[in-house]
Order: C-alpha cells, then structure tokens, then sequence
DNA sequence: GATCAGTTGTGACAACTGTCACAGGATTTT
DNA sequence: AAAATCCTGTGACAGTTGTCACAACTGATC
C-alpha cells in the first residue's frame, strides 16, 4: 500500500486537507520495527518524527537511578508529540520510546516540521490535538497516582491495555508489569490474585484475562 | 504600560517577530485580578487566552468526589496552554485556574487564536514551548508520585513555589498545601516538622521558611 | 484578659506498599 | 525425564500514609 492511502485511513484527522496528504506522502517513508525495537533514547537528539500506521510504542520516563515509568502509548493514528515537541525545540529527548507491537509508521525527516508548521495550518491542528489527547492522559495517571491506591493503578492499566490492543488477553509477565508501573513484582502479583479473587480477570502463565 | 511594551519586557519568546507583537498588541486588553479569582471552571468554554504579565496563576485538576491537585503554576511570560488547546478543539475546559497571586495578564479572543496560528509561525513555536514545559512538568511529577514519598514531594513543591515567588518564605497553611497535593493536613504538619528537625525548613504560623 | 476561630502538634491505629526469603509451578533445554 | 531457568505465590516485616481524636497554641475581637 502506498504511503498516501496509509495516511487517508490511519490519519482521519489529516485527512481534511489533501495538500498536507500529499505534502506527507511525499516526504514520508514508511518502515517496519519489531517488538522491543528502541526508537528513541533519552539524551539524543530526534532526527526523524513518526506517524504510526500499525502497531504499538510506548513511551517511557526514566529515572536517574534506573527506575521508568510508561507515560502512554502511541496507537496507530498517532504521532510522537514529545518529538514533535523536541525536535522543533532542537532539544535531546528526554523520554524513552520502545515498540510495544510490531510497528510500521511513516518517518518523517525532522528538517521538514518547519515547513509543516508554516505551510499547514491542518499540522498544526493535529498537533494540538495529539498534544491534548497525551496531556489528558498524564494528567489522568497524576489523579489516579494521587488519589488511588495500586490496585486501581493497576486494574486502570489493564483496561487501558485491553482496549488498544483490542483484545481481553494481556500477555506480560507480572515483571514486565511491575516495571511499566514502577512498581515490584511481588505486589503486582498480589494485586492480580486480589482482582481474580474478586472476578475481575482470570490469571495464567503469562496471560491475563479482563472479564 | 501600554500592551506593547509589556509583552516586549515579559514574553521574550514572542520578541523574535516585531509583526506578532504589533497584533497581539491590537487584540489583546491587558485585565487585573485578584487573589482567589477563579478564572476558568472545569467544563466551562473558554472565551479567552491569558498571556499573564505579573502575578501567579494555579492550574489544578478535580476529582468526581471534591478532591483536587495542583498540576503547575503560569509565571509571567507564560500562557495557559490548555486554555490554548481546548480552545482551538472548541471543548470544556478539564481543569480549573485560581489566581494565587494578584495578577495581570493580557486576555486574547479565543476566536483571534486561529488567525495567530494561521500567519504567524513564531506563534506555534511559542505554543510549542510552553507546551513543551508544562508537559516536562507534569512528567516530573509522575516521576515524583511514582518514585518518591510525600517527604520529597512537598519539600519539591515548597522549593519550586519559593523560586516561583522569588522568596524563600512561603506564606500558606498546612491546609493549603494538603489541598494543592492531593494530601491531609495532618500528614503535612507531619512531615514539616520533620523538615524542621532536618534544618531544611523553619516553621512558623501561615509561614514556611526553606532553608 | 476572656472568648473564639483558625491553625498546628501529636499519639494511636489501620491499610497499603516495598522488600526479603523462600517455596513451588511451568517451560525450555539438555 | 532431569536439570535449569523463568515465572508465580505467599508469609513476615518495616516504613509510609490517611484517619480519628484531642490537646495546645496564635491572633483577632469583644
């Protein structure tokens, strides 16, 4: 499939104008990445900005001493507003962004957001709107952080997983979850035995299911 | 001071281009406020955009059952950049600004902000800028909520407000700053004095000096 | 200076979370 | 099928945080 039929139908909100559409196939080129491919490091400069068409990535926050944390994900549809962001700003990044599913996403050279921005008053907009929708989701998780214990953390984040991957079964091991949250295995895995106790999900090797 | 002038000496981000100044000065009416004003309401539309001058601004979040947290502060030089945001998507304001100091600000017509986008680059990249830090703001305190005790926050939160004041003594109640991080007034007077005893800060009535 | 409202200090207790220790399943490799 | 490795379950314990109860202090007003 070509680039310009990806955009039309991944990036409804680019859509409006062909321009732009045009504009995108032109200088955009798609490519694949596998599971556990890192995109974006902290500490370096972005070079190229993504649009993704398929798959998952996710973003990540890592502390000084080791520790992350998953900020959110960037499903297809979607762009990197963090890089977006840097990169107009000539900044190194200081998030981290890791492919959660196999991905294919559309690059975009990062010299060519000037002219977006200045040409395209519909980039803008769909900039504005990325950057909305990932600021309601962190802001989201500052509320829950404060005012929820774990287990809502936890059970939020399953939820959140199950409905963009589109599908009940989460296959990560309680490890894998301890991290994305900050957490540690032994209470995540408590967690889990707690919300099966009450019916919330079924538990097996590797696999939890949302009921 | 007419407008002009005023953005000259506060938003020098915005110097750059002499033609943006020129309509922000035409558009924009420069308004006091006092403390404890509020000036956006959760689910309310947003009819203007504040470019603040002098004073301080405090954006919080609320929770269904009453609770709220502080999410930052707009320091002069600085725009509400949700403000911005659920404007150009024309929807309901999801946090509520309180005037912490009185302040002045330049107040923009929301229905101005797509000529500025649409002509003047400069205004993106400030948009772009301010985005940038608030959303490196709220990272950070995902970082704190996620990594750090209530020990470290507030000592976080009382040195961040002195900066922003420009003064190491701050004048609120225990009350106060349980309210802005989501907290208990006792939890709070706890932990100061804790800092107390570790001659980080010394206490006094409505008074918290950082040492 | 007595009263009162607002503010701060503190002990007791329970719930939550992180850590350590170790046991026991499940899967993969040999 | 034995061994090794990875994953999960669980008890014990300590530190943190929120809540309740109540005392004590401060500043303002009468």
């Amino acid at each position: 499939m070509k680039v310009a039929e990806l955009i039309k139908r991944d990036f409804p909100q680019l859509a409006v104008s062909p321009l732009l559409l045009l504009e995108i196939s032109k200088i955009g080129v798609l490519q694949t990445f596998k599971k556990d491919t890192i995109l974006l490091k902290e500490d370096s400069y972005i070079k190229v900005i993504p649009l993704v068409v398929s798959g998952l990535i996710k973003i990540y926050k890592e502390e000084e001493n080791g520790n992350e944390v998953l900020l959110y994900y960037i499903k297809p549809g979607e762009t990197c507003i963090v890089s977006v962001i840097t990169a107009e700003k000539n900044e190194r990044s200081n998030v981290k962004g890791v492919v959660e599913e196999d991905v294919n996403i559309i690059l975009i050279p990062k010299n060519k957001l000037y002219d977006l921005r200045k040409k395209f008053p519909d980039w803008n907009l769909f900039i504005y709107n990325s950057f909305n929708n990932k600021f309601d989701e962190v802001v989201d998780m500052i509320k829950v952080l404060t005012f929820s214990n774990k287990e809502k953390r936890l059970y939020d984040f399953l939820v959140k997983k199950a409905a963009l991957k589109k599908s009940n079964l989460i296959q990560k091991t309680h490890q894998e979850i301890a991290n994305e949250l900050g957490s540690s295995r032994e209470v995540i895995s408590r967690l889990l035995k707690k919300l099966e106790k009450n019916k919330k999900v079924s538990l097996a090797q590797k696999e939890i299911k949302i009921l």
